[in-house]
RNA sequence: CGGGUGGUAGCGCAGUUUGGUAGCGCACAGCGUUCGGGACGCUGGGGUCGCAGGUUCAAAUCCUGUCCACCCGACCA
């Protein structure tokens, strides 16, 4: 795929942000708002989204979960009962005053995310240690004045699934934090193709609130690292301020344990980055909207013969878009829907009528090959698993070849300067050597990894012992 | 939120220095020819020059303000 057709888009080379945001554009998967920081998700983009939430929904409902819809407006009052929230969130947050023509007597917040609300309601419904676990989900959109904006990544409204759920035991809570962790991990690696680190935030990169904040961390195309996903173990730090509290078996009233878990359309960003090349995207074919298209090359001697057959093999095969647009040729079709990003071409023309074969193309190598019309569903599935399985494993020698354990502060930014990447460090545990590392780099911690790829003996900035090893990074 | 760049037809741009009836390519519409990697010809439609003030006989062009986007930094899914 080192030649170039497509003039719509710019190089990841020449200019990467650029090259995001053409993406965006071109493949229409969103478009800018008229509102500073908003973006409006087109057909194409929605239905990528249509289905990640398909996949997690049912995953989320295979745990126990249940889907309920809380308001979008969160009185002030609640926002201020957990100190440490209203303090990470009160930056960025979208206030109502007036409604009805007239000042309202307590402001209501857009929601940033709906702890604080659900949490009043879970004090009304949990009793007893018989009302418990509460396993609720919720598909939303949340609201965050961010100052730097980019479609995907970070907008000022964006949508995403918010989990929360409350549990007698401390135990419980961390297991379900982990657990959705884990199905994010999964679901990113084996669905979209993403490898990610998994592991726990440092205490200054936690979510406002939380006990433990765990995330996963995926690796883009230009070095920089995305979080993927968050779960968090709130303990009974909300719990006690919403006297969320339950009649247990020995008779005792207590707090529930919380978690928290969420990802959004961010994800789809991190599927342009990942897998996108210089003609656009590569969608997993798992969550391609468009599995194939189907383009007949119908000249006018053989133009009903051709368009004929075509029409049969796309009636015929599981999610085959024709494309029997009159008005574009073949080659300008290869490109529009190499842009999108469909993991399969058919090409049907009169060279393969004869021959009753079609040529089968796949998206991510660009790989052709001339397969019997019969064979092609058979044929069809091959290629489809060989591309979910090509593009996760590129981006995971991706990954492995842009990581790199470092052993001191300097080691660290000179590498950076050189490359981006994720740089596998030794800590000591002090926020002190961390904030160090940023400021030094301009890398920041990303997580904690379950499963470190190497391990640090000395702390990367004070060199005494590590107490734990880190990812580090320069994000989105 | 700081520093930088930009906003003229759907997209990409020229015109702004030196004020004087708004242009090019692509896209779009009609007709015809075309179809194995962004086809071609002819004809045609489309712009209160981001927005609001100001200067001037006259503003895309000069002045002030403002909005938006992009890039680089500080904060976040």
């Amino acid at each position: 795929m080192a030649e170039e057709f497509v003039k719509e888009i710019t190089p990841r080379a020449e200019d990467y942000s650029q090259w995001y945001v053409d993406c965006v554009l071109k493949a229409e998967l969103a478009d800018y708002a008229p509102v500073r920081g908003c973006m409006v998700i087109r057909p194409y983009g929605f239905a990528v989204w249509e289905k990640i939430q398909a996949i997690l929904d049912r995953r989320f409902k295979e745990t126990g979960h249940e889907n309920a819809y809380f308001p979008l407006f969160i009185p002030r009052g609640f926002l201020e009962r957990e100190s440490e929230h209203v303090e990470g969130f009160a930056p960025e947050l979208a206030w109502v005053t007036r409604g009805g023509g007239e000042e309202l007597a307590e402001p209501l917040a857009v929601r940033p995310t709906s702890e604080t609300m659900i949490c009043s309601m879970y004090a009304k419904w949990i009793h007893s240690y018989r009302d418990l676990p509460v396993l609720i989900n919720q598909w939303c959109n949340v609201v965050r004045w961010e100052k730097a904006t980019r479609p995907f990544l970070r907008t000022t409204e964006f949508l995403w699934q918010e989990g929360h759920t409350a549990h007698a035991r401390e135990e419980e809570a961390r297991e379900e934090a982990l657990r959705m962790l884990e199905i994010y991990r999964d679901f990113l690696e084996e669905d979209l193709g993403i490898p990610v680190i998994a592991g726990e935030k440092t205490p200054s990169e936690k979510f406002a609130g939380a006990a433990h904040s765990y995330s996963v961390e995926a690796l883009m195309g230009d070095g920089r690292a995305l979080q993927a996903g968050t779960s968090h173990d709130l303990g009974q730090n909300f719990s006690r301020p919403f006297d969320i509290s339950f009649l247990d078996r020995d008779g005792q009233l207590k707090h529930v344990w919380q978690s928290s878990w969420g990802v959004s359309t961010r994800l789809i960003g991190a599927l342009i980055m990942v897998h996108g090349d210089d003609r656009g995207l590569v969608l997993p074919p798992r969550i391609a909207p468009v599995p194939a298209v189907l383009v007949p090359i119908a000249p006018e001697r053989a133009r009903e013969a051709v368009l004929g057959r075509a029409r049969q093999l796309a009636a015929a095969l599981e999610g085959v878009h024709l494309d029997d647009r009159d008005e574009y040729t073949p080659g300008w079709k290869y490109n529009d829907w190499e842009m999108r990003g469909v993991p399969l071409r058919i090409e049907l023309g009169p060279r393969d009528l004869e021959q009753g074969k079609a040529v089968l193309v796949r998206r991510d190598t660009g790989e052709k090959v001339p397969v019997d019309q019969e064979a092609l569903p058979r044929a069809m599935a091959q290629m489809s698993s060989a591309v979910q399985a090509g593009i996760k494993e590129r981006a995971r020698n991706f990954l492995q070849e842009r990581t790199w354990p470092v052993d001191n502060l300097d080691q660290l930014r000179f590498r950076l300067e050189e490359r981006r990447g994720m740089f596998i460090a030794g800590w000591c545990g002090d926020d002190a050597c961390e904030a160090a590392v940023k400021e030094a780099t301009g890398a920041t911690a990303r997580n904690i990894p379950f499963a470190p790829a190497a391990r640090s003996a000395a702390c990367v900035v004070c060199g005494k012992a590590a107490a734990h090893t880190v990812y580090y990074a320069r994000a989105y």
